[in-house]
DNA sequence: TTAATTGCAAATGGTTTGCTTTTGC
DNA sequence: GCAAAAGCAAACCATTTGCAATTAA
């Protein structure tokens, strides 16, 4: 979550709802539950993840309504999906950072946000005569030191 | 490919084959078919794209063989597979570059080699604490000025 | 010789879709 | 009331795999 006051999760949540109401879908229970995981996760879950996570909320919801949801929200652009290392795609809400770190040996995924990364982008933008649209930067490593 | 010499592509393939040999591979006529293919693609072709080309040469090609092939490269380390934008891996040989600029009007995908990348990649790496195994830079976006 | 490779067809597995019923607004 | 969303099961489709026949080394 972006903010941990629990009033600023809410109101994430709510916008969230507002703007995607706005663009045309209805908020379901399902809708709800689905924004309001994303809210919590910090993990870069999967669909099964989002899924496996609604369905202690509540069982009655079914796996095909998780990706419709989920593919709705990233229409709207609410929701980012991405491939890292897995064959799944990982869903983030999309105000939070696109560049992430792979943690190879535990694959715990560390979002990146450091300044040089939009910094590199324009450059290499005005370099090869480009407008950037989309871009990520996506490192795969171990823990120094300390680390296993 | 790396070199425009005639003798250099040739070398290549050779070279490759002979890493793939050294891997414990066998070099059957398809394999140097789709050696050949990656040697002389620039575009970053998909498995389709490489079994197309490859059934131009020897019919008799199957399309399980292209993937098997590509997969045992993959694993010696010769060859790189990622996804970009599509839903299919694209493959290169493992010596070129792996930052890909696509251009979203024409699909196009061209390699970025500045070294910039590498160097925010140490600076990050540092500053977190991470040995860097693998890492990519993807970006999407159009040509501006003469651009549609 | 003999273990790796091949083609074919079937299996996989994450994601999507068709259909009918339910529901938000 | 009606278009959108739901559950279920079937469809999709890129990639993988089992098997029997072939082949590189």
């Amino acid at each position: 979550m972006a903010d941990t006051s629990e009033s600023a999760q809410g109101d994430r949540v709510r916008q969230l709802e507002a703007d995607a109401r706005r663009s045309g879908m209805r908020i379901t229970p399902h809708t709800t539950t689905i924004i309001q995981i994303l809210d919590e996760s910090t993990d870069h879950p999967t669909a099964e993840d989002i899924f496996e996570r609604a369905r202690e909320r509540d069982p009655s919801i079914s796996s095909a309504s998780v990706y419709r949801i989920l593919n709705k929200l990233e229409e709207s652009d609410l929701v980012r999906r991405q491939r890292l290392d897995s064959d799944r795609f990982r869903y983030e809400i999309a105000d939070e950072c696109r560049h992430h770190l792979v943690d190879l040996d535990t694959g715990q995924v560390v979002g990146i946000t450091d300044p040089e990364i939009d910094e590199l982008k324009d450059k290499i933008a005005k370099r090869h005569g480009y407008e950037i649209v989309d871009f990520r930067l996506e490192l795969f490593g171990r823990k120094t030191g300390g680390g296993s």
